[in-house]
DNA sequence: TCAAAACGGTATCAAAAGATACACAAGCAA
DNA sequence: TTGCTTGTGTATCTTTTGATACCGTTTTGA
């Protein structure tokens, strides 16, 4: 694979020549299955990875629940990380690939220089931050206002929508995680949708109509 | 009130010399009492507000409920301001006076200028931006895993440390909204902590024991 | 091929939280 | 004072969600 073509393509928001320049001096491309572990908690972050293709998962364990914080998709960073490695802290959260990736892996030490000599870095960093704050208003209202019903609809068609597929490949279980609560009301849930005519159940797999 | 001294004492984390001349050249000093509005819903973002003083309630209001986002206090910034400052957006949150404040205020165009200039600057976004983060997380977690009579509890804990007393001034109904639930159920919680001997009711007060 | 693991359906029970309604007290303003 | 607003206490009822348990089916891998 051509790095350099491949590469500003996707990014063609980074618009400065030297900038260009310095993505490919000091990036190193990486690839990563599904499983791969990216980040730990309590690890120090010592570089800022930009996904290219795929997803990483990014959540915080607590005891024995999790919080899902976001997915890092094609063209995006992960904040958590961005915030770690600029202050040099260790990390708080888990980031694990669930989509096989292709990441861009910079050296934490360059974000200060960055932030100070290219404007549509910044540009990038504000707007990510901006979009993972909302992406977390809207989870929490969610948990505070609909019932788990509505949200459930609501993650389908929403995956759906992105996935530009009206099947969702999926387990109750998996579903639970994501929503934060436990297999069996995913399973009842679902199993009411079903009835209402509004999904129809397979194995691992949920079609909308 | 001489500007020049207190504001260098309160934003002595902004370091470089230029940047504090530039801070006292395009910084405006204002004051709020209890209840003005800052920001509304729909505004656009024209000036980014510096808190030296005081406390601004930062909230989403949809529907007839409100979703708490954070207090801006002493030497923060709102971090929603900046971004749709930043971008030129309309805000999304409304900004309410709570507590008597004095707020410096600078034109939103120097942001883009400053990001480029002085790194103390940048840090400060960050860290602002890193902490509201997690301050979010922080009540995400709060609702995911823990009944409202603990949440009731670490509220007023909070509050009382913050306050530096062991005696809060709040009406049952404001404690709902901060939380988000209903009047009804903050009066049988409290009651209940008060027949555990945790706390004490008053009108508009609660003593910690 | 056979056993284990993953997946899903469902019943029962309990707890948490919200909705509604009503009563009374304290503070405030005309 | 009188009436209005705000604050609080509490009872009742319902809904939502979670916990547990048990069962059958499908998939997977040794």
């Amino acid at each position: 694979m051509n790095i350099d073509a491949d590469l500003f393509k996707k990014l063609s928001f980074f618009t400065e020549p030297e900038f260009k320049e310095e993505l490919l001096k000091h990036g190193q491309l990486a690839s990563f299955n599904k499983g791969d572990v990216i980040v730990r908690d309590g690890q120090y972050v010592k570089f800022l990875p930009i996904v290219l293709k795929g997803a990483i998962r990014v959540y915080q364990q607590k005891e024995d629940r999790e919080i899902l914080l976001y997915y890092v998709r094609a063209e995006e960073t992960c904040t958590m990380s961005l915030a770690a490695a600029y202050f040099n802290n260790q990390s708080s959260s888990h980031g694990i690939v669930t989509e096989p990736a292709e990441v861009l892996i910079f050296p934490a030490s360059l974000i200060d220089q960055w932030q100070l000599k290219y404007p549509s870095w910044n540009r990038y960093v504000m707007n990510m931050f901006r979009r993972r704050y909302d992406e977390l208003i809207n989870s929490f209202e969610g948990i505070v206002f609909d019932p788990i019903s509505v949200r459930v609809l609501e993650y389908l068609q929403n995956k759906a929508a992105k996935e530009n597929s009206s099947t969702i490949e999926i387990s109750h279980q998996q579903l639970a995680s994501e929503l934060g609560t436990t297999r069996v009301v995913i399973s009842r849930i679902l199993k009411d949708h079903e009835k209402q005519q509004k999904i129809k159940l397979y194995r691992s797999r949920i079609e909308l109509l």
